[in-house]
RNA sequence: CGGGGCGUGGCGCAGCCUGGUAGCGCGCGGCAUUUGGGGUGCCGAGGACGCCGGUUCAAAUCCGGCCGCCCCGACCA
C-alpha cells in the first residue's frame, strides 16, 4: 500500500542552505534522507527503499560467487584490535562498558571474522571461504561531508575471503572483480575499476571502484586503456624545451627569489626547466632530497611507497643546517641522498636548481654529471601526460567500492591457520572487499540528476512508477486512477500512487523531484481521450498508451526502458 | 588540526551595525473556490531568537565562555 497521502515523503522546495553537492541537495529535497548530526543521517522510507535495492543487487552478486551472508556485531571487545595493531587508529571509536572493559565500535570487521575463521577452520578441506555481511560501520571521520557521501556511520557490504595460498586469494579476488563489475553495471552507474594504493598495511594489491561525478572526493587518472587513482598513477610527462647543460653550472644571482614561479620568470625559462627540491625525513634514511621538475608536484603516496616507509617534510632549521637556506637548496654538492623523479632523469639537457647558498641558483645543472641520484617515480600525474601514447585526463570520483588483497597480515596477528595435506600448519590468505550502498545511491543521484530533480536508474528507483491522479476524491477520474493503481500493482510493478488532495503542478514537480522512471497521469483528459499519458523521467519524454489494458502497456514500457 | 562562515517558527531568510519586547516568503490547520504545471481569497496556529553567564531600567541586538552545523585545506584501516 503506497499511497502518497499516507506515506512519509517530506519534499522540500528549497535545498538545505549549507548543501553543496547535488546528491546532498536532492536527496534531502526529495524526502529520502534527513540529517541527525555531523555525518549522521536517517534514511526516510523512500530513501531506504533505494538503499535496499542497492543492497539486494549486491547480495545477489556476492551470493553468485559463493559468498555466505552472516552478521557480526558493531560493538566489539578492544582486544583483537590491539592484537592487529589497529586499536590506535584515530577514526576508531573507543568506549568502555559498565565494568570498565575496553570496547570499540567496528570500522570494518577483519578482526572478528578472522577470529571466527581461526576458531573454526582447521584443515585445508575447510577452505576456501567467502563470508560477508551488511553491517553498520562507525568511523570518527575528521570531516564528514556532502550528505550521505562521507558519513561517520554507514552500512557497508564487507566480504572476506579465506584461502590456503596466494593463488587461492587471487582466485577469490578475481571472483570479486566479476561480482563488483556486475553490481555497478546493474546499478547503471558510470564507473571505473582503478589501481589503488595498498596503504601502509602493505597489502598485495588493491583496486577501487570509482563513480565519476563533480562531488567526488577522489581523483582518477584516465586514459584509453588506463585507469588509476591519482594517488598511485604513473604516466609519461609532457616534455619541456630542454635547456643546455653547462660545465661547470653557472651561478646566477636570484636575490629573494625562492619560488619556482619567481625564479623561472626572473631567468626567463619555463617552470619545467627548474628542479624543485623537497627535503624529507624518514626514520630509516634520515634526510632525503626529493627532486621533481619545477612544474610538477610530489605525490606523497607514491613517495611513501617508493621509500617503503613514512616520511615527513624536513623542518626549515634541519634543511638550513644540513644543506642550505630554504628556497635556495639544490642537489649539487648536497650531502644527502637524492631521489630524482623519472621525468627529469630521462630528459637531456640542464636544469636550474638552487645553489644551496643564499640568493643564488645554478643554471645548466645536468643530473648524473653534476650530482648523483637514484631515479624514482614520485610525481603526481597531470592532465596532458600520456600513458601508452594516449593522453591522460583527471576526473573527480566517488569511491563506491574497493577490493584488497590482505595477505596474511590478519591471520598472522589472530592465529588463523590450517593444516595442509602434509599436516603442516599454514597461515590463511585473506582478502577484504567493501561496497557502500549509500554511496551507490548518492553516486546515482550525482550522475543522473537534471534541473527537475533525480532521474534514477531503473534498478535503484524507490518505485518503478509514480501514478498521479488529477482528480477529486469521488470523481470518475479518481475511480479510474484507483483502478489503474490496482492493475499496475498486479503487474508486479512497485507503484507510488499520488492520491493527495493537491494541485497538478505540485504533484508533477514532486514526481520529477523523486525521479521514478515512469510517471502515469490520470485526469479529465485521460477519460476524454481514452489514452493514458506516461512520462519517461529520463528526458521527460511524453508517451501515450491506450487506456484499455493500460497497466500491461505501462509494464511493457517500463521493461523496454534503456 | 589550520582557515572561513553560520545558528531567529517545519524550510529559506530579514532584523543585530545604531538595545525598546520579533518580521517576510514558502509550508502548516479551517472554510470557500480552483483542478493538466507549485492557483485564489478569508480566518488561524506556531518562535521568549543554539546554550550559559555578564553589561543595562531594558538584550535577538553589546561583551565573555561554551555547544552545534557547514565550506576549504590537512587527514581519510
Amino acid at each position: 500500500m503506497t499511497r502518497l497521502s499516507e506515506y512519509l515523503l517530506p519534499t522540500e522546495r528549497e535545498p538545505p542552505a549549507d548543501a553543496e553537492a547535488v546528491s546532498h541537495k536532492l536527496m534531502v529535497r526529495a524526502g529520502l534522507i534527513r540529517q541527525v548530526g555531523a555525518g549522521l543521517w536517517s534514511f526516510l522510507p523512500a530513501g531506504w527503499r533505494v538503499h535496499q535495492r542497492a543492497v539486494q543487487i549486491i547480495r545477489e552478486e556476492i551470493d553468485a560467487i559463493g559468498g555466505q551472508e552472516m552478521l557480526m556485531p558493531v560493538l566489539q571487545p578492544a582486544e583483537p584490535w590491539r592484537r592487529t595493531g589497529r586499536l590506535d587508529i584515530e577514526e576508531l571509536f573507543r568506549l568502555h562498558d559498565r565494568r570498565g572493559a575496553e570496547m570499540v565500535l567496528a570500522m570494518t570487521h577483519e578482526e572478528v571474522v578472522t577470529l571466527h575463521v581461526a576458531q573454526v577452520v582447521r584443515s585445508y578441506r575447510d577452505l576456501p571461504l567467502i563470508l560477508y555481511h551488511f553491517q553498520v560501520k562507525e568511523r570518527d571521520e575528521p570531516r564528514p561531508r556532502a550528505g550521505v557521501l562521507r558519513t561517520r556511520e554507514f552500512i557497508m557490504k564487507d566480504s572476506y575471503s579465506f584461502d590456503r595460498d596466494p593463488e587461492g586469494l587471487a582466485a577469490a579476488y578475481e571472483k570479486h572483480i566479476t561480482a563488483y563489475d556486475r553490481v555497478f553495471d546493474r546499478c547503471e552507474l558510470e564507473w571505473y575499476r582503478v589501481e589503488s594504493d595498498v596503504g601502509m598495511m602493505g597489502g598485495l594489491g588493491a583496486h577501487e571502484y570509482m563513480a565519476p561525478c563533480p562531488a567526488g572526493e577522489n581523483e582518477i587518472a584516465l586514459a584509453s586503456g588506463y585507469a588509476a587513482n591519482v594517488e598511485v598513477a604513473s604516466a609519461l610527462a609532457a616534455p619541456v624545451e630542454p635547456q643546455p647543460a653547462l660545465d661547470p653550472p653557472e651561478a646566477v644571482e636570484t636575490p629573494g627569489l625562492t619560488t619556482v614561479d619567481q625564479v623561472s620568470h626572473a631567468l626567463g625559462v619555463p617552470a619545467g626547466a627548474l628542479l624543485k627540491a623537497y627535503p624529507v625525513i624518514t626514520a630509516g634514511r634520515g634526510m632525503v632530497m626529493v627532486l621533481v621538475r619545477g612544474d610538477h608536484r610530489v605525490n606523497d603516496v607514491k613517495l611513501r611507497n617508493t621509500l617503503g616507509e613514512s616520511f615527513r617534510p624536513a623542518h626549515q632549521e634541519e634543511v638550513t643546517q644540513r644543506i642550505g637556506p630554504a628556497g635556495f637548496i639544490g642537489p649539487v654538492d648536497a650531502d644527502v641522498p637524492i631521489l630524482l623523479d623519472q621525468a627529469c632523469a630521462d630528459s637531456e639537457g640542464g636544469y636550474v636548481a638552487g645553489a644551496s647558498r643564499p640568493d643564488f641558483h645554478l643554471r645548466g645543472v645536468r643530473p648524473g654529471r653534476h650530482f648523483a641520484f637514484e631515479a624514482v617515480d614520485v610525481r603526481r600525474v597531470e592532465a596532458g601526460d600520456t600513458v601508452g601514447g594516449q593522453p591522460l585526463r583527471i576526473e573527480p570520483a566517488i569511491e563506491v567500492g574497493n577490493i584488497f588483497k590482505l595477505g596474511t597480515r590478519y591471520s598472522q596477528a589472530l592465529d588463523a591457520t590450517y593444516l595442509d595435506e602434509a599436516g603442516t600448519e599454514q597461515l590463511i590468505w585473506m582478502g577484504s572487499y567493501g561496497i557502500g550502498p549509500a554511496r551507490i545511491a548518492a553516486a546515482a543521484v550525482e550522475q543522473c540528476a537534471d534541473e527537475h530533480g533525480i532521474a534514477w536508474p531503473r534498478p535503484l528507483a524507490p518505485f518503478d512508477v509514480q501514478l498521479v491522479a488529477i482528480a477529486r476524491p469521488g470523481s470518475r477520474e479518481r475511480e479510474a486512477a484507483d483502478r489503474l493503481y490496482a492493475e499496475l500493482r498486479e503487474t508486479g510493478l512497485e507503484v507510488l500512487y499520488d492520491d493527495r488532495d493537491a494541485g497538478p503542478g505540485e504533484k508533477f514537480a514532486d514526481a520529477e523531484l523523486l525521479g521514478c522512471p515512469l510517471r502515469a497521469t490520470v485526469g479529465r483528459r485521460t477519460l476524454e481521450s481514452g489514452r493514458l499519458e506516461v512520462q519517461v523521467r529520463r528526458g521527460l519524454a511524453a508517451r501515450d498508451l491506450p487506456l484499455q489494458n493500460a497497466a500491461a502497456g505501462v509494464a511493457e514500457l517500463w521493461r523496454s526502458l534503456p
